[in-house]
RNA sequence: GCCCCCAUCGUCUAGUGGCCUAGGACACCACCCUUUCAAGGUGGCGGCACGGGUUCGAAUCCCGUUGGGGGUGCCA
């Protein structure tokens, strides 16, 4: 028999998986790699007008996105609550019997209506002794006793509930269905978890759920509710309002490390300077004792920072592979693309990125037959006296010789100099001839790839344009 | 309304009574480097919400105020 503790994480598959829940994952998935422990998951599919299958999908792959999933021997499950219904029910009807749980047939407009005349908020426990027998349209409810719940939450200490301020809430609804607070609790006995890491939002369930384990019999576990996420306005993410789906930050080119790097210094920091560690370092350091109290700011600015460090750290094959998906659906034609010629420009592109999905438009100059031309660009280059002589001569000067990104540059300095001008203002106008912006990877370096006769093709393109 | 939680730069955090003239990171600004843009380097801006205690000494402990947040479903 392992005393070894058991984690779990329970979401219920009602949208997209969302950056809160994977923290909330992270966190208990680092506590169970440290421990020797197990990560329990189940999908808390209960409530049927709001559960689709496609959205468990989601949370799996989400998951296993992020790194864990049933390949890892201290992964366990999908459990699926649903499954479980036979077992909620007899918990149920074990705490009727046990007197800590009776029948209530109001329905809520009736509970309105009596807590409008007695000006108290919420259920009075009117069928308290009424000695209901249950059956059709009558839901079980759960008789909180006197006195006082102490949940022990590992992140905040002792939070002392007054029983007196916990309604009598519903067990099983009026069709017999379970609701989320027992499911929950009969589900952790049943799989015997012995740590609850959850978010903050929880907190207030968690007197209800604490009787539940003990009228059931059992030791509660090891609470722990960890600050939500926020945004701008600091409320909580919401999956409306915010851009918090998880597969669209992977969409949009976000590393997985970088994510969970990210996610894991939310509310929390590893010891020294530097935020930005590898996941070994955070699963041997990450405690919820050291969990920050109060709410974090979900910033994409900093997400991006992040990302950007993980996607200059990729070796330069590794990133030319994470920029394969990105480059599928890219704007040229796919036969216009070469895997080599991007290979020779990936180098150039890796530092000039934050996000892998900014690829495609910093090496389309490349693979389309023309390059897109800004018109800001063009105006704000071309205008200039020198624009034509430049485009002219520079086009003359590289008509012939060699061809690399050397003599390319020579060329182009030597003109520079005899007409007294500065590198970073010549280089503009051919630029924008070649790559139709004003920005982009380094000039010369792009030109030598590009080939000869397309070069002097754009060059005049745009000395005719010019007229 | 009631219950609960929380409070260090704009943001994420370090800090657990003296190492604090409060450290780091993101963002922002300046400079350097430089073929654009990045990257990199250097520097700068900027904070303990407020008021009372306790203490020789408080960002750190206590109380209050204010301000935020979460919950208050026959959702999870």
């Amino acid at each position: 028999m392992s005393d070894a503790p058991r984690y779990r994480f329970a979401p219920s598959p009602t949208g997209f998986f969302h950056v809160g829940g994977a923290r909330t994952a992270l966190y208990n998935w680092a506590l169970a790699l440290r421990t020797g422990g197990t990560f329990v998951l189940r999908i808390e599919d209960t409530d049927e007008s709001r559960n689709s299958p496609e959205w468990t999908q989601g949370i799996i792959d989400a998951l296993s996105w992020l790194g864990i999933d049933s390949t890892h021997p201290q992964f366990e499950g999908p459990y699926f609550q649903s499954q479980n219904a036979a077992l909620h029910v007899a918990a149920a009807h074990k705490l009727f019997e046990q007197g800590n749980a009776y029948w209530c047939d109001l329905t809520a407009e009736q509970i309105q209506a009596r807590s409008k005349e007695t000006g108290k908020q919420g259920y009075d426990g009117y069928s308290r002794d009424r000695g209901l027998a249950g059956g059709p349209g009558q839901v079980l409810r759960f008789r909180v006793p006197e006195g006082h719940t102490v949940v022990q939450d590992l992140v905040r200490g002792a939070v002392d509930f007054a029983n007196e301020t916990i309604e009598d809430f519903v067990l099983l609804r009026s069709n017999g269905s379970p609701m989320f607070l027992l499911a929950n609790v009969v589900d952790d006995i049943e799989m015997k978890v012995s740590n609850v890491v959850r978010a903050e939002e929880h907190l207030p369930n968690t007197p209800k759920q604490q009787m539940i384990w003990d009228a059931l019999g059992h030791t509660p576990p090891a609470w722990a509710h960890v600050p939500v996420l926020v945004n701008e306005q600091r409320k909580k993410l919401s999956k409306r309002r915010d851009k918090v789906a998880l597969e669209q930050y992977r969409e949009e080119g976000i590393l997985p490390d970088a994510m969970i790097n990210y996610l894991m210094t939310l509310g929390w920091a590893p010891a020294g300077d530097t935020e930005i560690v590898p996941w070994q370092k955070i699963v041997d350091e990450f405690r919820l004792e050291d969990v920050n109290h109060s709410p974090a700011f979900f910033d994409i600015k900093k997400l991006n920072s992040f990302n950007g460090d993980y996607v200059r750290a990729m070796s330069p094959d590794e990133f030319i592979a994470g920029c394969a998906p990105h480059l599928a659906d890219a704007p040229w034609p796919a036969e216009r693309f070469s895997a080599d010629i991007f290979a020779k420009l990936a180098p150039l592109v890796q530092t000039r990125v934050v996000t892998l999905s900014e690829v495609p438009a910093m090496v389309d100059f490349i693979f389309l037959e023309d390059p897109v031309i800004d018109e800001d660009a063009w105006t704000k280059t071309m205008g200039s006296e020198f624009a034509v002589n430049v485009l002219r001569d520079y086009a003359d000067a590289i008509s012939a010789g060699e061809w690399n990104h050397d003599t390319l540059k020579n060329s182009l300095e030597s003109w520079t100099e005899a007409n007294e001008l500065k590198l970073g203002k010549t280089q503009a106008p051919i630029r924008v001839a070649i790559t139709g912006r004003t920005v982009g990877p380094p000039l010369f370096e792009s030109i030598e790839v590009l080939g000869r006769d397309e070069t002097l093709r754009r060059l005049h393109a745009a000395i005719t344009r010019i007229g």
